[in-house]
DNA sequence: ACAAAACTTGAGGGCACCCTCGACTTAGCT
DNA sequence: AGCTAAGTCGAGGGTGCCCTCAAGTTTTGT
């Protein structure tokens, strides 16, 4: 349902081009909370002109993470394809979080709501919909600790989001730690 | 090595008191980071009084924790007297972090650094100090993990702080799966 | 009761960020 | 070339927090 209106003229379809490289590389680098004028100036653009584009921050993010979400999908679909379910799910988790280790602005969407970005949101579901099968299979493999849930999962999404910000170099071995726990007893 | 200044004014002193307690209950229910502002109004006093008994947030928060870190020792000195040193280590992990789950002030603590507060900084080395002990006797007594270190504990007080402060009903569930997979193989 | 010292007050300056809007510039059509 | 809609610009108003300081108030010692 993109509204098709005219086509932008070729200057401005060229600041939009270069908000938004400004903007992915800042919030890969900085953060979601970069402030506005950071991603106008280093666009070379004025903060008028940003506006113009995206009138709000939830704007900028929805036109940028969608995109880096599919990565989602990429490793969710490579850890489907895994004949050994336990296994499969722990790729998954690794995969997963060095995807966020990656990228501070995808660490933060993954950690927080952002009610107001709705593609986002979206694509956050079916993450969680890969991982709510790799749980289950995982489950009935006998690998994974039947009560585990996606409830536990998000908690750990939040948990590793923090242990990635400040400590970028614990990540995997807490997560090591923490996947030892999550055997079938 | 208290500057034993002439003692405060009377007023002078209330003040002082109702500073302290509007910042002990603000902090513990909002964090660190409530405004300077808010403290003062909650103590009914002005905010440049405010700034005359601490002229920085630092200071106010060397007042208040050392006393609230204290409750660290007794949860330490509670762990060493439990005879069996892996039970030990699981009791000192849960008191610590009910603790942290009750003031979001001392949450806040022990997951930043905060480099111009000596007195907590070296609370938190005493507690360190404990866990280090704790560590080391539950290793010793092969229900640990051999590899396991203070620095991992750090690294999952910080993953702990963030659980609770964005799920505060899961947080021991979390731990438990987290223990789970501490146990020496 | 008085004066000096101690203390309190809150307006206000500084800063960083948010976002808007009227005046200017330019692409693109004829 | 000239017109106009589309786009750009950036000063500036708003907010929330930081912190200071000159003027006024209260305590306390004599």
């Amino acid at each position: 349902m993109v509204t098709a209106s005219r086509p932008l003229r070729a200057d401005a379809a060229r600041n939009r081009e270069k908000l938004l490289a400004a903007a992915t590389a800042l919030f890969a680098e900085r953060g979601l909370d970069v402030p506005m004028e950071h991603i106008a100036r280093h666009a070379e653009v004025s903060i008028g002109t940003l506006y113009k584009n995206f009138p709000t921050r939830e704007e900028l993010v929805s036109a940028i993470f969608p995109e880096r979400l599919a990565a989602l999908d990429v490793i969710g679909d490579k850890a489907m394809a895994d004949p050994d379910p336990w296994h499969a799910f722990v790729v998954y988790l690794d995969d997963l979080y060095a995807l966020q280790a990656e990228d501070r602005g995808l660490n933060d969407i993954l950690a927080r709501d952002l009610p107001n970005a709705p593609e986002v949101v979206s694509a956050c579901h079916r993450g969680a919909g890969h991982a709510e099968i790799l749980i289950t299979r995982a489950i009935a493999g006998g690998g994974l600790r039947p009560d585990y849930s996606i409830t536990d999962m998000a908690t750990l999404t939040r948990a590793m989001a923090q242990v990635i910000r400040d400590s970028p170099g614990e990540w995997r071995r807490f997560l090591s730690i923490y996947v030892e726990g999550l055997r079938a007893p």
